[in-house]
Order: structure tokens, then C-alpha cells, then sequence
DNA sequence: CATCTCAATGTAATCGTTTGCAACCGGGTT
DNA sequence: AACCCGGTTGCAAACGATTACATTGAGATG
């Protein structure tokens, strides 16, 4: 691989003019400019980044930590984030934590070596203290909240979206609505279900503890859930179900389909996150969808303007709106035979 | 960020000594090892890959360019490499081309930077030509083969899928069988092409070109392929299809349910790689399945063995095996009201 | 014509590590 | 007592770029 030095001696000039000519261009006479950038294109020189970071400090690379990037809501995430870091010319370092403390303990800890300026992270329950290890070095969290001080966060508006979820499925009438809500130390988990209580509340609906089940996010946690709720007794049966993630949704429609639930005739549902299959399956799903993409880019603005400029200020909190989409997995309840008049 | 300058400041011993205990315990007494490495604990210490790297010349590094992640089935596959990368103590650098050979370029470009010591692409149409700036890096080409001298590659099976796939549709009855291809210059697109064919010639059923169409790979190349096959007039209409990738397949099923074509009733279809969504959708999709994840780690433990072991032999040419999945999207042709009788 | 100025270039230090080589030391051998 | 040996350690040179500072020389100024 050929080096400045190279580079330097075909052109018949000292290394440092060779570099000066590659990046200020203005500070070498247009002759021997001229000079050193016809011989660095014949000789396909492509400036060393290790050498180069190691002097100058700094790595024009930020780190990324997604906690399941088979999840098609966090791949895309990964695209924005991407996609906007090549735009400002930065590498995007991409790491998988799995939902895992541990590996994103030992996912920071590689990054630390190779120096990131920067970090976006969707933390996992243990972020808060493994991201201490990374004193300095400016954070964005995506998606969730850990509650560590001093980083940026950009998230979805989960309460915004978990709300319309709820009112949508009161005002077709149901009154038994239950929720399959994600783990309690995860920030989206709790907002939507923070929502979702306080609409079923607004709209003088009791809520019932037993509707409610956690899971962990997967699909099976989806799948044991929905099977709980909708083996409940006929009267105590929730009628519609709120999901608060993807991944779980695609688990309790199949749970649904096991019990031979019609949708929506039998239950309602109301996933979070839209996505291809969501679109795609048999009935079209009714989602509160995220900007997920976007959210991505803007997480991406966000700390390459912190980089730029570093702030003193409190962190910034964005959030991003979510919007329902009515498809066809949500209709009025289904009144049984014998007519409940009240 | 400490040094090894404060390790070694702070146990009372020369660089080079601090640097030994932490990289070849063997070579310090054992009393100066624990020195420094309570030292280096107390510090926090870790090492500065990026000037190791500079030394080293090595980066324990790999490159991995998928051309869209994402599609489920390229996320597999850079999960299958990380996880493996990771195992062996090797970092990998994610890079997209979205299918773009300029922009594969790009990600060379870039990585060739960062001195990746190995990389695992897989080829755009452009990579033949792209690879070259990268000579003197083992280079394993992974799901396609871009003719590219020299690499190695590993791959699926996508002639004995395909020919399952195809031999599957013709016992159930099947006389009319359409594909939807992938590009002409994707090695994947030709093999299953060719073996679609072979499998037609070997059942004594005559190969039509009218019914093969060939489509970019993504969903709405499926759909607009599916919508033109799906139209022909009655009895030229195929009464199954087989589908050249996963993407496709999303967009050929749509355009059936758009047609109001009832699968597996009015359509036969069977996809390439299975997914979530193929088994999920109404009705289960009948697939050809491939080791995804496997593909990704079989890969990574290539490119390991090589950067160990450099050869000097032929490239080696690995092949996973692939299966059909029957499941619910495949029947005997519906045989029209008016009988055809021989 | 001496001096000053400024643009263009070169010299050499620097970033944090690893590592070849030399130095040192204590103990065994001759 | 001189020598050697092997185990520990330190000194200093790399790796390839950038950049503070020194140098050069040509043209402008007095």
C-alpha cells in the first residue's frame, strides 16, 4: 500500500508538502500541487486513517450499539444512522448488545480502543453504568432513555402514540382492552404503558392489572403473553390488545391464530412500530408507526453538531412524532349472543 | 484516557515492561506483572488499538460489505459474521453498497483506509472491478460469486434449492411454471435460473421464455414481473411461480392478492430464503430455505483461517446446503371448469 | 543595496504502542 | 577470578500521517 512518503519521492517534494497538498491545498504553489496529486493517483495512495487519527486525535468515527439488529425497526435505525454519518464523512461503527449488559459492557469497551468521537446507543437496562466507562466522549441515546446525565436523547413520542393506540381502540367500543407491555427498566416500555393507563382512565375505563402482562420484547414473550390474556374466561377476556413492540406483535397474532381468534372479529389488536409484515400480513395491522429511519438521521445531526460545537448546556431531549395507522386489525368489539344490557 | 505512559509511570516501570505484562506475561517477573496490571486496573487502561495498529501493521480488523441490510436475510448474515469476528477477537467494519456498485466503491475506498486485513463482500455487478483496489487483502465473497480471480467463496446451494423448488411444483402437477429472475449478472440469479431450467428439460416440459421475467431484486421488481405474468390471457397464465429472492417474492404475492388470485387455489408460489414473514403470511409460504446465519459464520471462519494460515493453493469454493420447505402456498393446479381433457 | 516580508517548502517532533537490541544482574561453571 | 547464561528490564526506533517551527528565496520597500 503506498504511503505519503512514496507519494512525497515521486513527486520530489518533502512528506509535508505532499500532505499539505492532499488537505490545504491553498498552502503549496499550484505547480507542485499539480505534482504530488498526479503522482498520488498514479500510485492509488489512499491516506492511512490509523496514522492519521493517532496524530491528529481524532477518528471521524462514532459508535453505534443496537440491541438486535435482526429486529428490522433497529436495522433501519442502523441505515439512518449510516447513511447520515457518511454524509458528514464519518464512519459508523456498528455493534450489537443483544439486549444484553454484558455484551454492550463488552461492545463499549471495543469501541473505547478504537477511540469513537461519539456514541449512539440504544442502552439496554445496564447503560447507565457502562456507559460511565465512556466519560468524555459524547452520547445520543436512541430509541429509550437510560437516565444517564448529561446525554441527548432522541426518541419516539411513545405516550403521544400509545395514547391514539388506546382512545382508537375506546372509541370502537371496547371496554377490555389489555396490554402486553415491555420490560419495566426499559423507558419506552413504561411510557406507553404510562399512556395507556391515563387514556383508559380519561376515558372512565377502570384498568385492570390482570389485563396487563410484561414480556421481554421477543416474540415469545409475545406469544406466552397473548396466550394468558386470551384464555381468559369469555366475560374477562380482553377484546382488543395493545402490543408494546414489534417483535412481541408478531407473537401474539400467532397466538390468536393458534386459539382461532378471528381478526378483528374476535380481537382487535394494535401493534407498536410498523413494518413490511405488519403491511403484509392477513389482516393488515393497525400500528402506531415510528419515524425510524429519521430517527436514525437525527441522532446522527444530532451529536455530529455536538462534535462541531461542543455544548455546556443541559442535554437535549427530541422526540420525533408517531402516527396511527388504521388498517384492518381493529373493528368494534364483537357483542357475544347473550346481549349484556347493562 | 489513560496511556501506557500512566501504567507504566504509576508501576514504576518502563513502557516496554508495562506493555509486556499486559501483551506476554511470560516475559516479566511475576511480581512487576501484577504491578502494572493493578495499575492498568486502577487506571481503567485500555489500549489504544489505533497506535497498536500503526505498529503492528495489523488491525484485527475485517471488512464486511452487504449490499442491503436492510433485507433480513443480509442482517443474518452480518450477525452470523459479527458474532464470529467476535469469538476470534476480530472486529468488524459494516458497510452498505445498496446494490451500487459506485457505492461499493465507496465502502472499499473507505475501508482500505482502516487496513482491514480481510474482507467479506458480497459482489455487486461492479465488484470485479472494485475488488482490485484492494489487492494483497483475502477477500471471501459471500451468498454471490462476482468472478473476481483469486477469492474465495461461499455460498448456498442455489442449484439443488432451486431444482427442488421446481421439481416440487412439477409433481404436484404443475405444466405452467413461471420464474421471476434476478439480474442477468448476479451469479445467484443465473444458477437458480439455469437449474429451473434444467428441471423443466429433465420432466420433459417445455422451457417458455414468455413466462420468465427478470426483475432487480427488490419487492416492486416482484410485483411488476408478477402483474405481467399474472395477466396473460387464461390459458397462457402460469399456474405457479417460482421466485428468484426473498424481496421479490413480498411484491409477487401482493400482486396476486391484488389480482385477487387466491394462493394456493389460482397460484402456486414458492420463494427463495425463508424469513419471518414467509412464515407468517396467509398462507404460510412454501420456500426454499438457506443457513443464513451459517452462511455469515462460515465466511468469517474462512477469512480467520486464511489470515492465519495465508495460502498459496487454489481459493477454496464452499457450498451450504439448502432445503424446501413445504408449507402451505403450494397445491395442485386448480383444474378450470371447462375440462381440458388430454 | 540592505532589509523586510511573505509565500513556499523542508526539518523534525509528535501521537501511543510494540519490539529489536543492549544492559544489567545474580549465580553457576571452569 | 573470569566467564557465561538466562531471566528481566530499559532505551530507542519504528509505524504513517500532521504540523509547529525553521529555512529559503524572491520581490518589495526604504
Amino acid at each position: 500500500m503506498a504511503s505519503i512518503q512514496d507519494v512525497a519521492q515521486l513527486a520530489q517534494v518533502s512528506t509535508a508538502t505532499a500532505s499539505r497538498a492532499l488537505s490545504r491545498p491553498d498552502m503549496v504553489a499550484s505547480t507542485t500541487r499539480e505534482r504530488v496529486l498526479s503522482a498520488a493517483r498514479e500510485l492509488g495512495y489512499q491516506p492511512n486513517v490509523i496514522a492519521r487519527s493517532l496524530r491528529q486525535g481524532e477518528t471521524r468515527t462514532i459508535g453505534v450499539i443496537v440491541t438486535d439488529i435482526l429486529n428490522p425497526f433497529h436495522a433501519q435505525l442502523a441505515k439512518g444512522i449510516q447513511d447520515a454519518a457518511d454524509r458528514h464523512g464519518y464512519t459508523a461503527f456498528l455493534f450489537n448488545s443483544d439486549e444484553d449488559p454484558a455484551k454492550e459492557r463488552r461492545a463499549i469497551d471495543t469501541l473505547r480502543g478504537h477511540l469513537p468521537q461519539g456514541l449512539i446507543i440504544v442502552p439496554t437496562s445496564g447503560a447507565r453504568e457502562n456507559l460511565q466507562a465512556l466519560s468524555g466522549v459524547p452520547i445520543v441515546e436512541l430509541d429509550r432513555m437510560s437516565g444517564t446525565p448529561g446525554v441527548t436523547t432522541v426518541t419516539a413520542d411513545n405516550s403521544g402514540g400509545a395514547t391514539a393506540a388506546t382512545r382508537h381502540l375506546i372509541s370502537l367500543g371496547h371496554t377490555r382492552i389489555g396490554m402486553i407491555v415491555g420490560q419495566q427498566d426499559i423507558s419506552t416500555a413504561t411510557q406507553r404503558h404510562d399512556a395507556y393507563r391515563a387514556a383508559l382512565k380519561a376515558a372512565g375505563l377502570t384498568y385492570d392489572p390482570a389485563l396487563v402482562l410484561p414480556g421481554n420484547h421477543r416474540e415469545d414473550d409475545g406469544h406466552r403473553a397473548a396466550l394468558r390474556l386470551l384464555t381468559l374466561p369469555e366475560h374477562r377476556r380482553p377484546t382488543a390488545l395493545f402490543i408494546g413492540n414489534n417483535e412481541m406483535t408478531v407473537g401474539a397474532v400467532l397466538a390468536a391464530r393458534a386459539l382461532n381468534l378471528r381478526i378483528p372479529e374476535d380481537l382487535s389488536i394494535v401493534g407498536f412500530d410498523d413494518s413490511r409484515w405488519a403491511q403484509t400480513m392477513n389482516p393488515p395491522l393497525t400500528v402506531v408507526a415510528q419515524p425510524t429511519y429519521d430517527l436514525g438521521t437525527c441522532a446522527t445531526e444530532q451529536l455530529i453538531a455536538q462534535l462541531r460545537h461542543p455544548r455546556d448546556g443541559p442535554p437535549q431531549h427530541h422526540q420525533l412524532s408517531t402516527t396511527l395507522i388504521v388498517r384492518h386489525s381493529t373493528s368494534p368489539p364483537h357483542t357475544p349472543a347473550p346481549a349484556h344490557s347493562h
